[in-house]
DNA sequence: CGTACATCCTCTAGTGACTAGAGGATCAAG
DNA sequence: CTTGATCCTCTAGTCACTAGAGGATGTACG
């Protein structure tokens, strides 16, 4: 089967120029175009857009998949390098939850001790204003 | 006391390029100048460089912190919206909590049924291609 | 007093992963 | 034959900075 971008966009949920934009950056490889200069798509590209929007949604980095992808296509390779990506994304998330979870405690509290008056007797800003009344450390959530 | 904008860096832990660029979004009020046009702070902008460090490292957005500034400038006025602010935020942030975790199920499982043998016997790049071996839903980790 | 070197200034451009829109060509349906 | 959807390329915008150029000023040391 072949597709035109639009196709391709519909059956895989990747936005229209979603697709070109991988194109460009050399994610997916450049595809034969029509007579008329549109591209045309084939099942192993619809199959490559579904690997890529499936690893976008699971917080896979584009470089990531970039690699992952070159693995997909050598079959006969150790499969160690996709397992160490993933072990390290799924280090990152940890990190991120871990961190979310800091915050979560902090800013629950903030509301807690609102006294939902005005703003000079409120703790909100008063604890934005100074780290110190924080019970935990906390870095910015990347 | 007064501070160059590497004195204010240095006691907010804020970079000099980022100081500038918060002035430049109007974020922070135009500084008076020395008469060789450097930038001169006082303890209140360094109040207010810290009140938006801390603001960042929990989270909230450039936005956000605009909105709170400005409360904060009120004492007088009602604490309900900085409270709907910290409320809107702290929500989002269990979403991202709860998203990220789908995902560490999923990626968990991942690792744990790869045989570490070849690309092609491997469930990472089987499982990324194809959503529906996955056991939950997932969308993008914002 | 001269000379390093740090710090300051403004300005432009780059990051990641898209998204939005202009301006124009082509296609499919009625 | 016209209408409207889809396609093409290109540029610019998003967020919150970061990096670097090119030049002026300040400070410490000999």
């Amino acid at each position: 089967m072949e597709y035109t971008i639009g196709a391709a966009a519909a059956r895989t949920r990747i936005k229209v120029p979603t697709i070109r934009y991988y194109e460009e950056i050399g994610l997916l490889p450049l595809p034969p175009r029509t007579e008329s200069n549109r591209r045309l798509y084939g099942d192993a590209e619809i199959g490559k857009l579904n690997f890529i929007r499936h690893s976008r949604e699971l917080g896979f980095q584009i470089e990531d998949i970039r690699e992952l992808l070159s693995m997909a296509a050598e079959p006969q390779a150790s499969c160690h390098q996709a397992d160490s990506i993933v072990r390290n994304h799924l280090f990152e998330i940890d990190r991120r939850i871990a961190s979310l979870q800091a915050l979560k405690g902090e800013l629950s509290r903030m509301i807690d001790e609102c006294g939902h008056g005005r703003i000079c007797d409120c703790r909100i800003i008063e604890a934005l204003a100074d780290h110190s009344l924080c019970h935990s450390e906390h870095s910015k959530p990347s």
